[in-house]
DNA sequence: CTTTTTCCCTGGACGC
DNA sequence: TGCGTCCAGGGAAAAA
């Protein structure tokens, strides 16, 4: 499930080697990909574009073309790039394929079909993004007090919160388990209630998590590659997420698994209060 | 307004 | 081996 470290990691993959790139071709296999606007429409714009950067905002990839359009690129669960500069095919559940003038090739796959693939306008990406995203966690200007600001008054567990886009942007299952772990938090406190020291431990607490998932090119858990197609490494530090009955790295406890916010939901019952 | 629930999807795990 | 059921979860939309 690409969250901000895993979609990061995809950028940062993917900018050198489209930017300059012309979108020779745009084959789309899944309407569902771009509903509910027709998929032809979709390739018709998207063919001739060329590439002037791949951003992200959250967990969105954003692809900017010359021409001042933009396509927006939301993994969903299952959602995957690959780029293939050999010609090789590539294999299983693929919805897109993108060819660009150096002969490489852009596959989009998603074995769930969650992912969505919009097309804007620059001058409407702003407020399309502002609408449904809050601040970027490893934004050098984003403060625990903005994350404060952000947490006050509601009375929903902190979980949820987290998961809530518009509270930070890009934060997930796995990270939010990850993030509250650091912090010492039990996910179930109402997100609202928390005091100055709580909160700057939960902001330290969830950039050093997505900053440790940058650094291990993401959690590869099943479907999620880089689009070289290897592995992230993240999974092997997690310290809650998914490891029920295993002993809490810090306290020895045996960590619990509940359900918040809709989501299984790991913590350590003994050193997150 | 805020919060919760339902829905979309597929494949892997599990019970029998 | 095969079949049914449950579960995973991001975000939109509907419901509360």
């Amino acid at each position: 499930m690409p969250e901000l470290p895993e979609v990061e990691t995809v950028r940062a993959s993917l900018n050198p080697r489209l930017v300059g790139r012309r979108f020779e071709d745009v084959e789309i296999l899944d309407s569902r990909l771009t509903r509910p606007v027709d998929p032809a429409e979709v390739a018709a714009e998207l063919t001739g574009e060329v590439v002037v950067a791949v951003d992200r905002r959250g967990k969105y990839l954003i692809f900017r073309f010359e021409s001042g359009l933009v396509l927006l690129i939301h993994l969903r669960m299952t959602g995957n790039l690959v780029h293939s500069r050999n010609g090789a095919p590539v294999e299983g559940h693929v919805r897109a394929v993108v060819r660009l003038d150096d002969g490489s090739d852009v596959f989009y796959r998603d074995v769930r079909r969650f992912g969505t693939w919009l097309v804007l306008r620059a001058d409407e990406l702003d407020a399309y993004l502002a609408a449904r995203l809050g601040r970027e966690p490893l934004e050098g200007s984003f403060s625990a007090r903005d994350l404060g600001e952000r947490l006050a008054g509601r009375k929903l567990p902190l979980k949820a919160a987290l998961l809530d886009q518009r509270t930070v942007a890009g934060v997930g299952n796995i990270y939010a388990d990850e993030a509250l772990w650091r912090a010492r938090l039990d996910p179930a406190r109402p997100a609202g209630a928390l005091d100055p020291r709580e909160l700057s431990a939960l902001h330290r607490g969830l950039r050093r998590a997505l900053e440790a998932g940058i650094e291990r090119q993401g959690a590869t858990l099943r479907d999620y590659r880089t689009p070289d197609g290897s592995s992230g490494a993240m999974q092997r530090e997690f310290k809650v997420y998914g490891r029920g009955g295993e002993p809490c790295p810090r306290c020895g406890t045996p960590i619990a698994k509940t359900r918040l916010g809709g989501r299984g939901t790991w913590f350590c019952p003994a050193c997150q209060v």
